[in-house]
DNA sequence: ATCCTACGATAGACAATGTCTAAGTCAAGT
DNA sequence: ACTTGACTTAGACATTGTCTATCGTAGGAT
């Protein structure tokens, strides 16, 4: 199901090993990983993989619009491989749980032109807080 | 007008001349600094405070809820003292400016049921995105 | 007014995350 | 199979924030 490998590759780019496994950990898990967390399992199938190589490839999957940059919370940025339909994101504040919603609305809309201040608002970005149901119990 | 130490002072806040410093800093402008852009602030003031200091008692005000902490970019937070109005931000994409604003509406109902997988959601964040006028005129 | 003591402040080491550089390697076109 | 420019690498560096051990002091007690 690697619709990602494809639609890279007819994009141009240059295909490596370090690219093919950084795509696949993004596209095999429909998580929200971060860095580190995406070079760890890009290590377990490319070993000599570096740091620096999944951090350049995360950056140029965001530039392409493939995958998106979510910043949950004030640790490090996690990556949702989602960037096809627009969603928001619902976080655990015990856990740190990540969850793609999708409200209702349109949220732009809820800002009138008197609280626009001349800008140009390209983006909204709503995060959801609270406690999941698993942290609740153990509460 | 000093409401904020009057507000600490009352809370049985220990007041210390670092702690002086920060509240006037936030105090006095009403914007979004770092907190290394409150520390070089306060040192004009106070030469000798230190960092931790700064890092210490700003850590307390939002605890207080006396103090925002903003998480607009990946960047360092930044504290907004006006806590005591709910709003949320428009920040700018080149040049990093952030307002206030009131968007209409509570952003809470945008959320169906059946979106909040069980979750008990406590808040809600939202961040507007766009180019400031500043930054489209200079473009 | 002075003394005590717990709480606050300090310097600097440490940690987490991310960026940059210089040099080596390789994918893909010829 | 060559060649070349793009990709990868290791590790230094940068930024932001936290922690620790020690010193200082605000504010109550005397």
């Amino acid at each position: 199901m690697s619709d990602l490998l494809e639609r890279l590759r007819g994009r141009g780019w240059r295909m490596t090993a370090q690219r093919r496994v950084v795509a696949e950990v993004l596209d095999g898990e429909h998580v929200h990983l971060t860095a580190d967390e995406v070079h760890a399992r890009a290590v377990d199938k490319l070993p000599e993989i570096s740091r620096a190589t999944v951090y350049n490839t995360l950056g140029e999957l965001v530039s392409l619009g493939e995958v998106l940059e979510v910043s949950t919370d004030r640790r490090a940025k996690r990556y949702d491989p989602n960037a096809h339909r627009p969603h928001q994101h619902l976080v655990c504040a015990r856990c740190g749980a990540i969850r793609d919603v999708h409200p209702t609305g349109n949220p732009l809309s809820a800002l009138p032109d008197s609280e626009r201040f001349g800008f140009t608002i390209s983006d909204v970005e709503v995060t959801y807080r609270g406690v999941c149901p698993n942290c609740v119990a153990t509460a």
